[in-house]
Parts: C-alpha cells; structure tokens; sequence
DNA sequence: GCTAATTTCTACGTTACGTAGAAAACCTTC
DNA sequence: GAAGGTTTTCTACGTAACGTAGAAATTAGC
C-alpha cells in the first residue's frame, strides 16, 4: 500500500493547496501557519529538503529545477490520489461486489447523492 | 494509514478465507498451498504466532483461548475491512466531493453498475 | 573570488514488520 | 505425578521507511 508518513502528508497537503507550487522555505512557513491541525514544531529547511527528494522519488512531487530556489509542486491532484487510493485498496479485495456494497451501505446521505449524480452523468457520455 | 504488512495481509486473507478459523499450524499450511499468488516459503510456526498476536493487537484477529490449540479468525469480514479502508482513505481528503469524481470516473462499467443498483436499494430502505 | 542562500550527502534514532530460537506453559499418558 | 510432546509466549535480530538535521557541496550575485 503506497501510504505516507505523517510528516510526508502535511508536505502533501501543503503542495495540494498551493497552485503554483512552493519554495522549501515556503512549505515551511506553510507548516507553521495554515496547519492548524496539529501543532508543528519548526522544521529545518534542510529537513524539507529530504522529505521533498523523497516524495520526488515516490513520484508525488515535481520540481523546477531552472528557477534557483527550486519550486515543488504535487504531481496529481489530491482528489486523484484519493480516489486512486481508493482503487488499489478496493483492488486488494477479491470480491470487489461485496466491498462496494459494505462501502456503499456506510457513505453518509449526501455522499450516496453525490455518487447517484456523478453515476448517472457517467451513462449520458457512454 | 491502517495497512498491513505482506505477510500480515497473507494471513488475514487466509483467514477471510476460513469462516470457522484456523490454528497456527492449518494456517501455515494454507500459506504453502492454497497461496499460489506468491510462492510462500514455509514459515515457522512461532512466526505465524507472533504474527497473529500483532494482528490481535491491532484488533484484526480474534482468538479462543478455550481449546488448546488456539483458534484464530478475522474479526471483520474481508469486504467490511476493504470498506473501511476506502472510508479512511476518503476520509482522509477534505473535498470528499472531487475525490469522488475522480473515483466514480475511473470505475469499470460493470462497478458502476453495481454501485448503481448499490444506491437505488439504499433509497428504497431508507 | 567571496559570501550568502540553497541543495545534496550522510547519518542517526525510532518504529513496523518478517523471522524465528529459547523458554515457559500445558496436556496426555504411563 | 513425572516425562515428553505440543503449543504458546518471550525475547531478539535484521531490514526498511520515515522524521530529523548537520556537514559538505553547489550556485548566484556582488
């Protein structure tokens, strides 16, 4: 399972809510402020760094490299890597029919319509 | 991220697949045979104790105490877990709406079907 | 060329997991 | 009820991922 570490989800969540991508002294102040969740100590820019190069490798992030402090920037949207962790978890089970079906008798009222509307859209452009 | 480890999922699927439980030693033998996806090398049976004592922790595995060798068994079904998963992982993003764009986009017809059928017994119930 | 900013390299501590031996607990049977 | 085989628990080690950051290298501007 392609999951993140904490740290590497903020960074994540940083990069999803930043069109233009962010500077590595950008995502930190990103951290600091905005992250009201959880209290985030200061982290050294050189940390950043790493985690950075990391999610670069695990094709998650992207980076400019002309610019000299270098911009990074996710590399899909969030709501594609949701839904497509959505797909592999669902994958994993050999009775997608049964899955769907626990998973459907526990999404919330709204989410039940959303998901009626975005099927019946599908079946007009098929 | 509530994911487990290769071997951890081998045993709970092995598990899923057993509806009155296994003790360790039938496990392992369903480890070596009925696992023709990954050659499985034999395990030790201490290895598949520990291995379900972790599970047990984590709250994946139930056990009776009351006969000698210990009967194990999965405490959710494979599609209650498969569900879960994919409520966390949704869970997990703040637009649910897009995530669920994106996933409904990128189902096979035929589980588009399915989670049509899924949503029109949901209103009846309901 | 020198300095300040930025990036890369290297590294350490922690935790999860795969793996299993040693030791303890528990039946069964003589 | 002592001995021996079976089963479980304890302890432990290797590996990999991740959080974290200093040291060293690189780069841009003056």
């Amino acid at each position: 399972m392609n999951t993140l570490g904490v740290l590497e989800r903020s960074v994540m969540n940083a990069l999803w809510d930043a069109p233009n991508g962010l500077s590595a002294t950008e995502l930190g102040d990103r951290l600091l402020n905005a992250e009201a969740e959880e209290d985030r100590k200061h982290l050294a820019t050189t940390t950043l760094l790493t985690v950075l190069s990391r999610l670069e490798n695990k094709g998650f992030v992207s980076r400019t490299r002309a610019t000299r402090p270098h911009r990074y920037s996710a590399v899909h949207s969030r709501a594609d890597h949701t839904a497509d962790l959505m797909h592999q978890v669902l994958g994993l089970s050999p009775d997608t029919e049964a899955a769907l079906a626990r998973f459907v008798g526990a999404v919330s009222p709204a989410e039940a319509d959303t998901l009626r509307q975005l099927l019946a859209a599908r079946t007009v452009e098929a």
